[in-house]
DNA sequence: CAGCAAATAT
DNA sequence: GATATTTGCT
């Protein structure tokens, strides 16, 4: 038996996929903003074909190769594929409506506060839309009184429930005075690529970091089991915080595993 | 433009 | 089937 063991280890061993044999997590997939430009979504259902614009007045009938090398950015006005809303990305998102205040959450000052690249008010808008259908949802059941149903957290929500509500959200019909308004450290001005959403296998967009390649157990995270090695290469906060905020000095957690960190990243002082 | 409900797409 | 996006309306 005990040999046993040591066999199928090796056996495990083995067969274990090498890293160059795995997906290459940040490959493979054609460009999207190629595959937009080429209109080359994937193989999907009939797509029905909105009026192809007669391209442009080109001379000749062929189209024009320098589409890709256009310079101009395709990607501005066509259809982006899907926005994954990744627990990191989402956080972010509760962050930014958190820091803002009910008040001041509306899609276009989120979206601009979280200056994620590629995020558009469409996305924003969209999500918050359900994410406020969340909070309502919540509030409602858990007021069951002798409820003696309410049995932890069935994961109703995947997403919104792995998220660390801040606390309030609670929409009360407080029309107090607003505070000041935090000044929008306008990080989106930066020519900086931060976080682009990126095509995942099919068209969807997802994380670039954060990519757990683990075939062990489920991929999804679903809830916090996965023990993994907090290892951020790029997690470098050399100084010691001085009182001044620097926008890029984005300290994107990782959640603990059973422990909810709530720690919120932005420089935040109110509330 | 923001918000919502429903439909639609992936 | 779950989600995200779009649509129509206010």
């Amino acid at each position: 038996m005990k040999e046993d063991e040591s066999n199928w280890f090796s056996k495990w061993e083995d067969e274990l996929p090498l890293p160059e044999d795995l997906t290459p997590l940040s490959q493979t997939l054609i460009t999207p903003d190629l595959a937009i430009a080429f209109d080359i979504r994937t193989p999907n259902h009939h797509q029905k074909q909105p009026t192809p614009p007669p391209s442009q007045p080109n001379s000749g009938e062929f189209d024009s190769p320098e589409l890709v090398a256009g310079g101009d950015e395709p990607a501005r006005t066509l259809k982006r594929p899907r926005l994954v809303w990744t627990p990191q990305l989402h956080k972010r998102f509760v962050d930014a409506v958190a820091h803002l205040g009910i008040k001041n959450a509306v899609p276009k000052t989120i979206m601009q506060l979280m200056s994620v690249d590629g995020l558009t008010r469409e996305n924003v808008a969209s999500h918050l839309q359900k994410y406020r259908l969340y909070l309502k949802r919540m509030q409602g059941l858990s007021s069951g009184s002798g409820g003696s149903g309410s049995a932890g957290d069935p994961v109703t929500d995947h997403l919104f429930a792995s998220s660390p509500v801040p606390a309030h959200f609670l929409h009360q019909g407080r029309s107090n005075s607003d505070h000041f308004m935090s000044y929008v450290p306008v990080a989106a001005l930066q020519h900086h690529q931060q976080m682009g959403p990126v095509v995942g296998n099919h068209g969807q967009l997802q994380q670039p970091r954060y990519g757990q390649i683990g075939h062990f157990g489920s991929q999804r995270n679903e809830h916090p089991f996965v023990n993994r090695q907090n290892q951020q290469p790029v997690h470098r906060v050399g100084t010691p915080v001085h009182g001044s905020v620097a926008p890029a000095a984005y300290v994107d957690d990782l959640e603990s595993a059973n422990g909810r960190k709530v720690l919120t990243l932005f420089p935040n002082g109110d509330d």
